[in-house]
Order: structure tokens, then C-alpha cells, then sequence
DNA sequence: TCTGGGGTCCTAGGACCC
DNA sequence: TCTGGGGTCCTAGGACCC
């Protein structure tokens, strides 16, 4: 094999949170999701995204600590830095999770990538006392199921040849990329394994998930990836959205929901301003107390990262939806995003395109600001 | 007993242009 | 009188991921 690749897993981000004074899961009292659990307490079958009611059954004896963002950015920080000194292709995938492609890193081969991932959990364990587990593998695919094949703090080895034996019996539901619906979809077909996934014709996959979803099926189901660890890339959107601790009516609550309102659009601005961008679509969502979700965008000539401006375009996408029912979320959206500075000022830029701009600008001399 | 926040990508229909 | 496609942009919703 001349190609690696690796995924690296956080774990255990609260470690050095004292534990004294904080209340038992069954004395938690407001809404919200276990962000994460440690693994003692995942013995209860508690574990991330799982509401806190539901937790407080299976678990009243577990103890509920805040989450510190700030602390958290810190020590993602620290860790993604860590991997870069020793592999600088690196792909972030959110705050404790990366694809390393170390195809090129000196000794990387050495037992097959083993040498080079001890290395990475050791480097990452000095900095940040965290362990991680790793996953090696051909592809991006197959190295990210590795990971989750030892841990916590384990290494695993995946090769081409291993696919029968390690990713066929595996759930459907193991590939990333397979979600939920995919997964009661695939189970209706009765389809349960990866190996029972690739069985299938293409044709057929194609025929019931869609031309793009089901080849792509039929691709990994024999564990083949081909996608490139990407080291860069540009934002999409920005957003903030917040759940209320009470379900609010727009008419009842109008004051108290104006005010979040402002809040969001003035977060929304203040992160594309601190990250040197501008926006052109603007959008809110709105998620009601049946959890059934709205939401509306506005596209504007003008690119803005002013907050006033923001609230103004989502104050008109907000007179679009229907405000009869309780709300339990309200975010705001920033989209079609430029790098602050460079505003593309034509649409179209081809050399035609520019002539009949300007010819349109001749014939009518009150447009000429439009040059502008 | 309900179910966070911040993202990406895909689909599909309609508008509009060539 | 009726009939074309292709391409891009915009909008709404939904699946999925960490």
C-alpha cells in the first residue's frame, strides 16, 4: 500500500472539569441534549443528542457538567495543531474529528501507519491529556469506520483485503453518509449489512435511492472512496439559532421574541464580521412546539455583514411564515458569502456580458451609477 | 420524557435568459 | 399555432454529520 489515511477521534473532552457542585441528571431541571457522556456512564445507554428527561431515566445517578465552548475551542485547537506539526494534510471535521492524509509523511508507512498513529496519540496526549482513537485505512471511507473500532485511545488497521471480514457484517447504519431514513429505508428492503448492501445490483439501488444515492451505495459497500482529504476550504453560511426554555407566541411573546430576534441577527453579524465576511442571502428558521421547521431566505443586491441590515431582511422573511402557532426555536441564517473586500461586482463577467452592461448604461444616462 | 447548535450537501420547482 | 432545450439563480425542505 503507498497511500494512508487516517481519522482521529476526540474523546473525553470534560476531563478536567471538577465534578463537585453540579447537579444529578435526575434533579436537571430545563430542556436540552446530553452533548456528550463518559464512558462509565454510556453504560446506562446514555449517550450524545439523547434528551436530558430521557438520560434521567436510564441514569439519575450521573452527574450533569456545563459545557465550556471556550474550553472546548481550546483544546480543538491544540489538538488539530498537534497533528498538524506531525501531518500537515489535515481535514477538520467539526471540533474533535479529522481525516489525516499521510501518504507523504516521513516513516508514515512503517507497520503499515501503526508507528505514525502511536505517535499522533502520544504527541496529542502530551499537549492535551486526551486520548484519541485512530483509524487507518486506504480511504477516507473505510479509515473513518476503523476509528470506531477500538475505542477509547485504540488504533485500528484497515486494508482492502479485510472488507469481507471487518466492514461487511457491519449495520448499513456504519457508514457515514447513512443516516436514519437510509438506514429504515434499507431495513424495509431488508437490507441490514454492509455485505448484504453490496450484494445488491446497482441498477437496483439506483432504481429505489436515486441515480446519485444509490450508485454511491453500491461504491462504498465495497468499501471504495475516492474522495481527497481537503485541507481548505470557504464557509457556506453562518448561523445562530437558539431553543427558548418556554414555547413563545409571536403574538402573546412579541416583545420577548423581538428582543432574541435582535440578538440572533446581531450574533450573525458579529461573526461575519470577526471572520472578514459579507453576505447576500439572509434567512430565519423557525422550528414550532410540534417541531415541524420553517424557513424562509431573502437574496439581496447588496452583500452586508451589518446587523441592522440583517435584521431588517429577516424581519421580511419572518412576514412570510405562519406565526399562528408556538415556537420553540428561532435562528437566522447568513449565506451566498464573499470575502469582505471581494464583492464580486458582475454576475456574469464575460467580456460580453460587460459590453452590454455598458452599452445598457449609455442608452440610458440616468443609470449610470450603476457602474458604481 | 421528548428531541441543541452549527454546519454541508442534495433535490426539486419556478423564473428567466439564450 | 405550437413547440424546444440548456443553463443559472433563487427558494424551501430535508437528510446527515459532529
Amino acid at each position: 500500500m503507498d497511500e494512508a489515511l487516517l481519522a482521529a477521534q476526540g474523546e473525553r473532552a470534560l476531563r478536567f472539569i471538577p465534578v463537585t457542585d453540579f447537579p444529578l441528571l435526575k434533579d436537571y431541571v430545563g430542556r436540552g441534549v446530553i452533548t456528550t457522556a463518559t464512558y462509565p456512564a454510556r453504560q446506562f445507554g446514555v449517550g450524545s443528542a439523547m434528551g436530558m428527561m430521557k438520560a434521567a431515566r436510564l441514569c439519575p445517578q450521573a452527574i450533569v457538567l456545563p459545557v465550556d465552548f471556550d474550553e472546548i475551542r481550546k483544546y480543538s485547537r491544540l489538538f488539530k495543531n498537534t497533528i498538524a506539526e506531525i501531518a500537515p494534510l489535515v481535514q477538520d471535521r467539526g471540533v474533535d474529528e479529522v481525516y489525516i492524509d499521510f501518504t507523504d509523511v516521513p516513516g508514515g508507512q512503517r507497520e503499515g501507519g501503526r508507528v505514525l498513529a502511536r505517535l499522533i496519540q502520544k504527541s496529542i496526549f502530551d499537549k492535551t491529556g486526551l486520548t484519541c482513537s485512530i483509524g487507518v485505512a486506504p480511504n477516507k471511507l473505510l479509515a473513518k469506520m476503523a476509528s470506531e473500532f477500538n475505542k477509547p485511545n485504540g488504533i485500528s488497521i484497515v486494508h482492502e483485503a479485510d472488507l469481507q471480514e471487518k466492514i461487511w457484517p457491519l449495520n448499513c447504519r456504519k457508514i457515514n453518509g447513512i443516516g436514519p431514513k437510509a438506514g429504515e429505508k434499507l431495513a424495509r428492503l431488508n437490507i441490514h449489512t454492509i455485505g448484504e448492501l453490496a450484494t445488491q445490483d446497482r441498477q437496483w439501488l439506483i432504481a429505489h435511492f436515486g441515480k446519485s444515492t444509490g450508485a454511491w451505495m453500491h461504491e462504498v459497500a465495497w468499501g471504495r472512496d475516492n474522495s481527497p482529504v481537503v485541507t481548505e476550504s470557504e464557509p457556506v453560511s453562518m448561523s445562530r439559532e437558539t431553543t427558548f426554555e418556554r414555547d413563545l407566541h409571536a403574538v402573546r411573546d412579541r416583545a420577548e421574541l423581538g428582543a432574541i430576534f435582535t440578538r440572533l441577527c446581531g450574533q450573525v453579524a458579529a461573526d461575519l464580521q470577526r471572520k472578514g465576511y459579507v453576505a447576500k442571502t439572509i434567512g430565519i428558521k423557525l422550528r414550532y412546539d410540534d417541531f415541524r421547521i420553517a424557513t424562509r431566505d431573502q437574496t439581496v443586491q447588496a452583500y452586508t455583514a451589518d446587523a441592522q441590515t440583517i435584521r431588517k431582511i429577516a424581519g421580511l422573511c419572518l412576514k412570510r411564515v405562519p406565526l399562528e402557532q408556538r415556537l420553540r426555536l428561532l435562528g437566522v441564517r447568513a449565506a451566498t458569502l464573499a470575502k469582505i473586500g471581494e464583492t464580486p461586482v458582475f454576475k456574469e463577467n464575460s467580456a460580453l456580458a460587460q459590453i452590454k452592461s455598458a452599452q445598457a448604461v449609455a442608452a440610458d444616462p440616468m443609470a449610470t451609477d450603476q457602474l458604481f
